[in-house]
DNA sequence: GGGCCCGCAGGG
DNA sequence: CCCTGCGGGCCC
């Protein structure tokens, strides 16, 4: 029922009632709530509800595609009987048909996993996924912030990153062009053993926030496929590294280096500080990819490092009107704007559903000890084998039952550590563990809708921390009210309602089915 | 906890 | 087309 038959009958439509995916009546990633994207039961790239008949649906994965979304994008719905979407179709030079040996796509047949025995399954996992979006309001050769991306916006993974624009490349940490400049750098602490061998320098090659030192790329023996590895040879000014010298208000000389007789004549970098530098700078976010700026390039020049080998650095310095989110006024900047780690789509609920099934496993594994696993096995983010949730996957009282502390999983500990902008409210409701069942109690009330005065659903978390009902939220907007319910701060007309997923797995998790029929 | 090594994006 | 690359998940 879900393949479109013939052009004009399009299944995924919204007003007739008979909205129906893999997820049953209501689509349990977003709950079918209309003004939520979901990659699940909408555009898979986009996740927009919008334009329901412009919905293809893959014969093979079922998944839903804007025609518009796809690449290349269709101008109408293709008259085929079937349709399969980018990552399911064959190219059809790797069919093999009848009396036909197998043969391979050249660039697959390039490709290392054409050559290997490795059974290892690489599809999944941030490491090797592509974008799903790009950034368009700014050519990728852009200088100087993105617009809308505030100093302090911080990304669990470098894709993000890249989708958000400030750093395009997955893996490279300088952006740019050989004959123009570099654009963003990532400061990540791939390089703490490229201090300079003079000790009085070390000073030099440290993070100090406003200003830091970074080291060219290059130089690096990258043999077994491998991305990053041991320096084996001088890097040279070329590439990216003559990209980044350009940046500095300096001749070019790819000699002896140079230096900026007026640093902010340079052209800007924005530069992102990843957590992976954390060893090493204080100044590293505790989680993900922190976009902290603009900064520019005061000098450069060639040094021998611990390796032997010549490596280029280069002086930043920042300059930048926006706070810088160490600061106090950084953190009370980021804090009115709500800024927290941003995971992929659906990213959380995977991890939570991954470490259901591990534990499953294990379990499983200790009862049968004959069973095992065959290697092969696909494995999918969300291969959708949940369980029915009638009953609550956490924490009941120990075996007694006679006012224990409540227990929390795992995954809860996580979720809530997540949800850092309720981080006061959750340290109390905490505190009342030990109490037992009068957790639940303590939870339902400090998670109270103030409108509705029921336990909040698809709840925003406001600027000014309070937690209300996405509609209840609307509904006040549409009665011209556009103030925080709670506390009547004002969230200003254009404020924008994103519902705080976190919050909304544990809630749905303490109180399985409260949110039926809501 | 460290090593292995994949697809992808970008520049040239 | 080619080459490069301060990711990241999984296996040992």
């Amino acid at each position: 029922m879900y393949k479109i038959e013939k052009p004009g009958a399009y299944p995924l439509t919204f007003g007739d009632g008979d909205f129906k995916r893999k997820s049953g009546p209501e689509c349990k990633h977003c709950r079918a709530d209309p003004d939520k994207e979901c990659r699940f039961c909408s555009c898979y790239l986009c996740g927009g509800k919008q334009d329901a008949h412009m919905q293809l649906l893959c014969d093979e994965c079922n998944m839903a595609y804007h025609i518009y979304c796809l690449n290349p994008p269709l101008s109408k719905i293709p008259e085929d009987e079937d349709w399969y979407c980018p990552s399911c179709k064959n190219d059809s030079n790797e069919v093999v048909k009848a009396g036909e040996k197998l043969k391979q796509s050249k660039k697959k047949a390039k490709m290392p996993s054409a050559s290997t025995e490795s059974q290892r399954d690489w599809g999944k996992g941030m490491a090797c996924v592509g974008r799903t979006k790009e950034c368009t309001i700014v050519p990728s050769n852009h200088y100087g912030p993105i617009p809308g991306v505030p100093v302090g916006t911080t990304w669990k993974f470098r894709v993000q990153v890249s989708e958000a624009g400030v750093h395009r490349p997955h893996v490279g940490g300088i952006h740019g062009r050989s004959n123009d400049g570099a654009y963003s750098l990532v400061l990540a602490g791939g390089f703490e053993d490229e201090v300079s061998v003079k000790p009085k320098d070390n000073l030099l090659a440290q993070d100090r926030g406003d200003e830091f030192t970074y080291t060219g790329s290059g130089g690096r023996d990258l043999s077994g496929n491998k991305r990053i590895g041991e320096h084996s040879f001088d890097q040279t000014l070329t590439h990216m590294n003559r990209a980044l010298a350009l940046n500095c208000d300096a001749p070019l000389d790819d000699k002896n280096g140079a230096e900026s007789k007026n640093w902010r004549a340079g052209k800007p970098v924005r530069v992102v500080r990843s957590s992976k530098g954390r060893r090493i700078s204080k100044y590293a976010p505790e989680e993900g990819n922190r976009y902290d700026g603009i900064y520019k390039v005061v000098k450069y020049w060639p040094e021998i490092g611990k390796c032997g080998f010549l490596v280029w650095r280069y002086l930043l310095r920042r300059d930048d009107v926006e706070p810088a989110p160490w600061t106090s006024e950084g953190m009370e900047r980021s804090k009115k704007l709500g800024l927290s780690v941003q995971y992929p789509e659906g990213y959380l609920e995977a991890m939570a559903s991954k470490e259901k099934k591990d534990k499953v496993k294990k379990q499983t594994v200790k009862q049968e000890p004959t069973t095992q696993s065959n290697g092969n096995q696909k494995r999918t983010i969300d291969d959708g084998t949940e369980e029915p949730t009638n009953t609550p996957k956490a924490m009941r009282m120990g075996d007694g039952g006679k006012g224990e502390a409540f227990q929390l999983t795992q995954e809860q500990q996580w979720l809530i550590r997540e949800d850092c902008m309720n981080q006061k409210l959750w340290d109390e409701v905490l505190s009342s563990l030990k109490e037992g069942p009068n957790f639940l109690k303590k939870l339902e009330q400090s998670f109270m809708c103030v409108c509705c005065q029921e336990l909040v659903y698809q709840p925003v978390t406001t600027e000014c921390l309070h937690n209300v009902c996405k509609s209840c939220l609307q509904r006040s907007f549409r009665a011209e009210v556009f103030t925080c319910p709670a506390c009547r701060y004002d969230l200003g007309k254009g404020y924008t309602m994103a519902p705080n997923k976190v919050l909304q797995t544990l809630l749905d998790q303490f109180f399985p089915g409260y949110s039926k029929g809501r």
